[in-house]
DNA sequence: AGATTGATAAGG
DNA sequence: CTTATCAATCTT
């Protein structure tokens, strides 16, 4: 049985949940119709300190939501034209969340953005409460496999290299890139 | 390898 | 105000 996953979830820390968090349901409700896809794929951004994570730079207007607390949306538009979904994580007030860049049958964080018909209207949705996005288990699992992060160049050596991708190794998924 | 696309953040 | 940069994708 499916179960909506709460408050105290999403408070933990964000490299254990990326790596929980693949094998999960992502849920978009649009119009009255439920679209579940299962994540696959996620990275890990962690605090002020990471330089590859936006908030490296301290608190802004598009950063604020990394400091909201965990389980709130974090959505921003990427080279112009794609929506890049992330779920805050941790504790209020440190800034860290878990990208989602691959879901089955669609591989690339900004493919799956565009599928689920997530946009900026979401940034900043508690998905504790929302009805329109939330994340679900039903108990799937997959064995794990680590990657450096995609397309930080500008981050600092150690944290460019650093093993905070989480990729599902089920045999048959295979991430963009 | 190149085009696309517009928000964001830093600098004058 | 201007400008460079960007957690990507598609086409050639």
């Amino acid at each position: 049985m499916a179960k909506r996953l709460g408050r105290r979830y999403f408070c933990q820390p964000a490299d254990m949940l990326a790596e929980d968090l693949v094998g999960k349901l992502l849920c978009r409700k649009v119009d009255d119709e439920i679209l579940r896809y299962r994540i696959m794929e996620t990275e890990c951004y962690y605090g002020e300190e990471d330089t590859a994570c936006h908030a490296s730079k301290g608190k802004t207007e598009r950063t604020k939501i990394l400091y909201e607390k965990g389980g709130t949306a974090y959505i921003y538009i990427c080279y112009g034209m794609h929506f890049l979904f992330n779920v805050v994580t941790g504790r209020e007030g440190h800034p860290e969340a878990v990208l989602i860049r691959g879901i089955t049958g669609y591989n690339g964080p900004g493919k799956l953005t565009r599928i689920m018909k997530i946009n900026k209207e979401l940034n900043g949705e508690d998905m504790v409460n929302s009805d329109r996005l939330w994340i679900e288990d039903d108990g799937c699992r997959f064995p794990i496999r680590t990657d450096k992060r995609v397309g930080i160049d500008y981050a600092t050596p150690e944290y460019r290299d650093i093993l905070w991708r989480y990729i599902a190794d089920d045999g048959e998924y295979r991430p963009a890139k």
